[in-house]
Formats: structure tokens, sequence, C-alpha cells
DNA sequence: ATCTCCATGTAACTCGTTACATGATTTT
DNA sequence: AAAATCATGTAACGAGTTACATGGAGAT
């Protein structure tokens, strides 16, 4: 019998709890530049909002549990409020720390699909209602898709379709590039869902 | 000044707070035909688990909240184990709710995607490491868009895809549409990046 | 005057996961 | 003999949301 160690995680002061997928979000922000948590709040809704959501009142006490860890370091400067503000640095530790995570087997899952649900269960309900959740989803994904195709543009435009796997900006235009593809195969759907409706309707 | 109602959901005891989405997911699976339980957790792993994931220990005190709100009502049975079985119907309060809330505007995210972040971050990594993260991506998605593909076969052969929105398996095919759809955008992201790995190793 | 942005935190709560606990019947 | 399926719950904890709390600087 073998003693096998299961990889999740540093756990330097000893009893540290693994980091969680949130902490690796903050992590791979401020390995690209030191950050506050104000600006780490505002990736955190855009650009990777997109694919990791939280609010503020999560980033701040993550954000000590990281440096507790020694995964990350802070420095205070005088703040625009009444307390200071604190910019964050990633250490080596940190950034060895993210090198593993992203090696390390994801867990495929993590779905939650409001509209999906309501759809499960839209046989209850008019035809009609079934077509509004529809077109309105319609009217978001269509503007998303807008949105994510002016950024591919701008990204064009800078070369960084070329720019390589080890440019910060190639790996935005990955996500990007998904992105797109997500909210043109929802439109899709959306598009061929207002359709058998119409079929439905008129014989 | 107006005192405006929030369309929040039932508060049929007088304390009781809104459904969660949970709530809502067992009310859909319910609004079909009365389950236990078990039955309910095991649809929450196929086929509602694709849109919405839980646990069985999630699932038991959702389901005493949703009887105490009058949402469904039990039966007991005598069980397999220690305990009583108990078989869960929904209530015509039940119904009336889950259609409002079908009704009422959704809100779009809810979104944690693993593979995404991962990507974010790859810029760090060696290539090879994003190649290797794309290729078990690339297996996951193949293998759940067989999965997919096989079901949509049978249910075409059943004629589910022109039972029409009034039929509970209509709107499993509406879902399982959009299943497919999904497992080929994220598919054929995979394999465009695997390429854009392979033209950046040789020029 | 009011709104938005910058900036940081806490309190109270709900949601979600892992582990514990039990036990008969059926399948491998 | 061991594993899976049926069947139901609780305990402990971690993750996530909403609301509260403060306050300067700059824009409308």
């Amino acid at each position: 019998m073998t003693t096998e160690t299961v990889a999740r995680g540093p756990r330097i002061g000893g009893q540290s709890r693994p980091v969680s997928s949130l902490g690796y979000a903050l992590l791979a922000a401020i390995a690209r530049e030191p950050l506050t948590g104000y600006a780490l709040a505002r990736l955190l809704r855009d650009p990777i909002g997109y694919f990791w959501e939280t609010r503020h009142s999560q980033i701040y006490p993550e954000l000590s549990r990281l440096e507790r860890a020694g995964l990350i370091e802070s420095s205070e400067q005088p703040g625009p409020g009444p307390r200071p503000k604190r910019t964050y640095a990633a250490t080596a530790a940190g950034l060895a720390e993210l090198r593993a995570w992203i090696a390390r087997p994801s867990r495929f899952g993590g779905r939650r699909d409001e509209l999906m649900l309501k759809v499960y269960a839209s046989w209850l309900v008019e035809p009609s209602v079934t077509r509004d959740l529809a077109r309105d989803a319609r009217r978001h994904h269509s503007a998303q898709l807008e949105l994510y195709l002016a950024r591919d543009a701008s990204a064009r435009e800078r070369g960084v379709d070329r720019a390589g796997f080890r440019n910060p900006s190639f790996a935005d235009y990955l996500t990007l590039r998904r992105g797109i593809g997500y909210e043109r195969g929802r439109l899709a759907w959306c598009d061929w869902v207002i359709d058998q409706l119409a079929a439905a309707d008129d014989p």
C-alpha cells in the first residue's frame, strides 16, 4: 500500500484549505498585473465575468486568504475613501500554483441554465409564453454577440489573433472566440424554437 | 408613491421565502408525474442535470420547504430501507407558481466555466499543457455529443420532433437540441484551438 | 444637487458540497 | 462475496448573494 498525496492545492500554513475556483480566477487576473480588489471586481463583471461571476463581498475575503497562503502579496497606498487602498501582486508560489492548477484534470460541469429549465417545463404554458421566452433570450444573445464581434474586430486590427500562446491578449482572444460561438449557438437555437412555434401555429 | 408588490413567488404560510431555482427544477419534474426524492436525484443527474445540478442532500430539505409552501404534497408508502418512502405530487398552487415563474423575466447569467478560466491563464504555461487541456475537453464533449445524438435519433424515431409544444417529450427534445448545439460548438472550438497550436508549432 | 466612479470592508443569510448514517433487495 | 440500486435523512462546512456602511473626487 502506497501513501498517496492528493493534488489539491497548497497547504502553506499547515492547515489552509485548497484554493477555490474563485481564488484561481483572482490569481489569473493578478498574474497579468498587480490589481486592487476594486479592479478585480470590475474584471469579474467583464471580461472574466463571462465565465466566472462573483461580487466584491466575496473578493475581499478571498484575497486575504490567498495572501495568508502566500500566493499573493499586497502593498498599501492612501485610498480615496476612509480606508487605505491595497494593491495585490502574484508571488512565485502563486504563479506556480496557478500553473499546476491548469495542468490538473478539470471537472466538466457546473451547469446552471435557467432558460433550459424553463423550456423543460414549457409544455405547461401557452406556446405564446414560450415564444416570448425565446424572443427575450434572442434579444439578449443578439446584443451579446454584437459586443463580442466588435471586440473581435478590434482584436484582429491589433493583430492579437497572431500574437501566440504565450501572450495574455491571445488568451483573451481564445475565450472571446468561444464567447462568439456560444452566443451564435444560442441565437440559432432561439431562432429554431421561434420557427417551430410558427410552424405549429399555422399548419 | 405607490405600494408595489414584487413578484417573487408565493408566501403561503405568511413568512416562507421565495422558491429557489432548485425548487422550480423539482417542481418542473414533479409536474410531469409524482416522484420520490430518490427519483428526483436521478433526474437531477440525467437529464435535468445537464442544465441544473444538485445532490440528494439538497433535494430532501427543498422538498419539505415546497410542501410547507403548499406547492407539492406527499404520500407515504413502506420503503425498502429503515424509513418510509415518500412520493410527491404537484398541487394546483404548485403548477400555477411554476407557470408564473416561466413567464417572469429571467436573469441571464450563472456562468461557471472552469475550462475558459484555465484558458484565460494559459499564456502562463507551455503550449503543450494547453494542448492537453483542449484534447481532454475535446474527448469529453465528443462523448457527450454522441450520447445526445443517439437520444436525438431515438426521439425522432418515436416522432417526438412532431409532438408539439404541449407535450413534455417535445420540451425534452427542445433542450436536447440545445445540448447538441452546445457540444458541437465546444468541440469545434477545441478543434480550432488544437489547430492554432499546431500552426504555432511548425511555421 | 445628484450621479457615477473609486475604494474597502462586514453581517446575515441562502445555496451547495462532502461526509456520515442506515438497511433491504437485486445484480454481478 | 461484493457491488449497485432503491430509499431517506442530517451535520458540518464552504461558496455565493444581498444589504449595510463609509467617504472623497469628478462629471452632468
